[in-house]
DNA sequence: CTTCTCACA
DNA sequence: TGTGAGCA
């Protein structure tokens, strides 16, 4: 009785392509019960282990190379050495895609607080964060693909977190980035209500009247800023159309006195 | 339907 | 580490 396959039909069998199966022949992993006259490979039920075996192996991320070595003389040692491996690397793999989710969860939330909000004043108030120091430039010299290669020592992820522009009584320009932990060259911003406006903006220069606004609204309103204004660049946002650059300035305000709030 | 080889990501 | 095209 013929009770082996040929290599379509354990193809099929097995959900992999025949090109694989000949791929894995070729690299001798998994040979054939026998070949027949026609020189059609016959595959029988040992064959169908070994290969979901093989098939385990690959999901697990393990090269074929240390597959065949694997099957041919391994000890159990070395089995559970290559396993711990394969884990590792998948937790590692998992640690990448949480932060990617993490990501397009920030800037789902972020585009639609940018419609919510666009062009309008808010309050909001924010919790202690850590802005850890990037690199300062003179504030009209202007950002270059250049200083960012010589200054910029490393910043994984460049443009897809937020960049803060601070700018002191010097004109110097000083860009940080969000950080989790104080330390050294890590700058506090306090919590408190802070005055937010969030901008489109197309040109350069558009950004200082934007601030000059931001005053001209706070002054209007009677808020008092107590510290600088924040610029923040959210560039990932620029992802969706309309193209520009996102900013949102935010100042820490004093507190109100009492009776004054505006309605 | 199978085989093999080659070029291509 | 595979895939797709072309041939016999």
């Amino acid at each position: 009785m013929n009770n082996e396959i040929t290599i379509s039909e354990l193809a099929r069998l097995m959900n992999v392509s025949v090109h694989q199966l000949r791929y894995f022949e070729e690299k001798d992993v998994l040979t054939p019960a026998y070949t027949d006259h026609n020189q059609y490979r016959m595959y029988g039920m040992d064959q169908v282990y070994q290969l979901a075996h093989i098939l385990l192996l690959r999901k697990l991320g393990v090269p074929v190379q240390s597959i065949k070595e694997c099957m041919t003389s391994y000890s159990a040692d070395q089995h559970k050495q290559l396993l711990h491996q394969s884990l590792q690397e998948i937790n590692t793999e998992l640690l990448r895609l949480q932060g990617l989710q993490r990501f397009i969860t920030k800037v789902l939330q972020e585009q639609q607080e940018f419609i919510l909000s666009s062009d309008e004043y808010r309050i909001k108030w924010r919790d202690t964060a850590y802005l850890s120091h990037w690199l300062e430039i003179d504030a009209q010299t202007k950002l270059t693909a250049r200083s960012l290669a010589e200054r910029a020592s490393q910043l994984p992820n460049l443009f897809e977190s937020d960049i803060y522009y601070i700018e002191n009584e010097a004109n110097i320009l000083t860009l940080y980035t969000e950080t989790q932990t104080q330390g050294p060259g890590v700058l506090t911003l306090p919590e408190g209500n802070y005055l937010s406006a969030q901008r489109l903006i197309h040109e350069d220069d558009e950004l200082e009247q934007v601030v000059e606004q931001f005053f001209v609204y706070a002054a209007a309103q009677s808020y008092v800023i107590a510290g600088p204004v924040i610029i923040i660049e959210k560039s990932y946002l620029s992802l969706f159309p309309p193209n520009g650059l996102h900013y949102e300035l935010q100042a820490l305000l004093e507190p109100h006195p009492e009776g004054s709030q505006p309605t």
